[in-house]
RNA sequence: GCGCCCGUAGCUCAGCCGGAUAGAGCGCCGGACUACGAAUCCGUAGGUCGGGGGUUCGAAUCCCUCCGGGCGCGCCA
């Protein structure tokens, strides 16, 4: 509907320009139609005469004036008002809105879609947490956002797939094969020196456990070196099982996990060295080889081959977002936490320096997740082995209000997470206030169903019945749906979705105290069910996107 | 010291590629079930949008600066 409002002012202009009304003027991008906040203000308006105003040096009202009786000759509108400064405010009829629901009603789960993305393939990286202990609270905020925003991508016309970075190499490997092995000489009684950049937590001692009672003791015979990596193996397929299994309980799907060991194996990494080398992009230093990405806006060069000829955890990155784009991926999204910040610029560096576009790289920085418990921030460190995990607040508070919550923040704002609140089935929790909207239409439903009403075939349903204030404020609300999970998708923001959620359960909740959907006149009866049914469709789709459960019953 | 993010009601936060009178939830106080679910609704109170400057017809929104808080500044990942 905007789109085509902006069109017809724009063609109504140009009209009016080559009558000479107007002086002709290239209509200034910052023209955009908006949806007031006040309702006096009409359903959409227009900046047009105001941002037109100094290329046409002419006052805005009057501008406003000559284009008011062309727009409303158009018949797509009941009113146009010129007001304030000179905005133009556009009123619908309602008959419009009420047509609008038939357009919903038949597109049903996949009302809210759009083409907004024309089929751009975009690639969203998240969690990729390392397999070295399982998913913390922090990384659950990563899956939810992430999760969440394919699913709003998808619905938005993109071409989406989802994927787990693994980092399976390095030196956190053999810490973790060590960590596991140092646990199982202790089992066995051995006195053990536990260094502190070993893993401490309870993990390492379970899985140490759990070998020592399938495999007895006869690790403990000749040199440690020769079994690590049997220990790094059976470290990693349990940890990475866990998180697996969180994920699939939380309701996240990858379509793909990466393996950062192909890209070695591959010989991707070395090959990019390579041909960086040879474009004077790497060179040496020191005996280690050092990227030029300060040419690229980083502050400083950086090494991806450090002087003991290891590879750094930049050169495999370097490699996998190189892999990114030869997959044909035209965005890409990096869901970090935030304090991984101080790598976007090299990453985004390296990324022009291969000849890519840094700006299809967007990187969303996800800030801290604390933890409070009776007013109190529970304290959480990776380091000291003491943090919470993903599975104690799912198992604590569930998923439909872990996911809500963790979805209900920007990205860059630090999330307090109140597990009472979370934990409450009661009315502070907001989650309950979406999904019991939905439950109370859903036993709407059931009562009709009981009194033997049924629902008419949506033509047949007297739709003028629906002219209150109350009405047409949600029909109004329903219509926006699909440019609100546009925008949230290029604006790469599912919280918006919550939001909307929100404030469309709240309507339908003020309107069902002072409504009825079920009375004694049948073509009323019929008409609001119709509505009824429409805003549980939209509070389903809605509650889809964000990865929550629409219950029928709570 | 440098860089990034944040600062909006008592609390937690929306709103931020400029737009009209700045919103919500919680909390406080007071109301509403003999009709579809009261996990709900209605009403009252609550604001120098951190401070100051600038750009503009117009700034919570953009720019500069200062103050406060968080996080980063490895040949770690």
């Amino acid at each position: 509907m905007r789109t085509r409002i902006k069109q017809v002012i724009e063609d109504k202009f140009a009209m009016l320009a080559e009558q000479g009304l107007l002086p002709a003027s290239d209509v200034a991008d910052s023209h955009i139609i908006s949806v007031p906040k006040h309702e006096q203000h009409g359903d959409y308006a227009s900046n047009f005469c105001l941002v037109m105003a100094s290329s046409l040096k002419a006052p805005p009202r009057k501008i406003a004036e000559l284009l008011k009786p062309e727009l409303e000759g158009e018949g797509l509108f009941t009113k146009v008002d010129v007001a304030g400064p000179g905005f133009l405010n556009f009123f619908l009829s309602s008959a419009f809105w009420q047509q609008n629901l038939l357009e919903i009603r038949a597109q049903g789960s996949g009302y809210g879609s759009s083409d907004e993305g024309r089929g751009m393939k975009v690639l969203v990286e998240f969690v990729s947490a390392n397999p070295t202990g399982p998913l913390h609270v922090g990384h659950g905020r990563g899956a939810a956002v992430g999760d969440s925003l394919c699913r709003v991508l998808r619905m938005a016309g993109y071409d989406v797939s989802s994927e787990y970075y693994v980092n399976d190499v390095g030196n956190q490997m053999q810490t973790l094969g060590r960590s596991v092995f140092l646990r199982y000489q202790e089992y066995f009684g051995q006195e053990i020196d536990f260094p502190k950049e070993c893993y401490q937590g309870d993990y390492i001692r379970d899985i140490a456990r759990r070998i020592a009672e399938e495999q007895g003791d006869k690790f403990l015979d000749g040199e440690p070196a020769s079994h690590l990596d049997f220990f790094i193996h059976e470290a990693v397929s349990e940890i990475f099982g866990g998180i697996k299994k969180d994920l699939e309980d939380f309701r996240v799907n990858f379509d793909n996990w990466f393996s950062e060991r192909t890209l070695h194996e591959s010989g991707l990494v070395e090959q990019t060295i390579q041909e960086l080398m040879e474009a004077g992009k790497i060179y040496e230093k020191e005996g280690a080889l050092w990227f030029r990405t300060s040419d690229y806006g980083d502050e400083k060069d950086r090494v991806v081959k450090r002087s003991n000829g290891v590879l750094t955890y930049f050169a495999a990155d370097i490699a996998y977002h190189r892999n990114k784009f030869e997959r044909g991926f035209q965005e890409l999204v990096d869901i970090w936490g935030a304090d991984h910040h101080g790598y976007v610029p090299r990453v985004k560096a390296a990324v022009a320096a291969m000849g890519f576009d840094p700006d299809a790289l967007n990187v969303l920085l996800l800030q801290l997740v604390n933890l409070i418990e009776a007013g109190q921030v529970k304290a959480m460190t990776t380091r000291g082995g003491e943090f919470v995990t993903l599975r104690e607040v799912m198992d604590d508070v569930g998923t439909d209000a872990a996911r809500f919550i963790f979805l209900t923040r920007r990205c860059d704002s630090h999330l307090d997470f109140d597990l009472d609140l979370a934990r409450s089935q009661s009315q502070e929790n907001p989650v309950y206030y979406v999904q019991y909207a939905h439950a109370r239409l859903a036993s709407v439903f059931r009562t009709a169903k009981e009194a033997g009403v049924e629902m008419k075939e949506p033509e047949e349903i007297n739709l003028s019945l629906l002219d209150s204030p109350e009405e047409i404020k949600l029909m109004k609300l329903l219509a926006s749906f699909p440019e609100l999970v546009a925008k949230s998708a290029s604006a790469l923001e599912p919280h918006r979705i919550s939001y909307y959620l929100t404030e469309l359960a709240g309507l339908l909740h003020k309107y069902y105290t002072t409504h009825r959907f079920i009375g004694d006149d049948n073509s009323l009866t019929q008409a609001r069910l119709l509505l009824a049914d429409v805003i549980k469709t939209v509070l389903k789709n809605g509650l889809n996107l964000l990865g929550v459960n629409a219950p029928e019953k709570m």
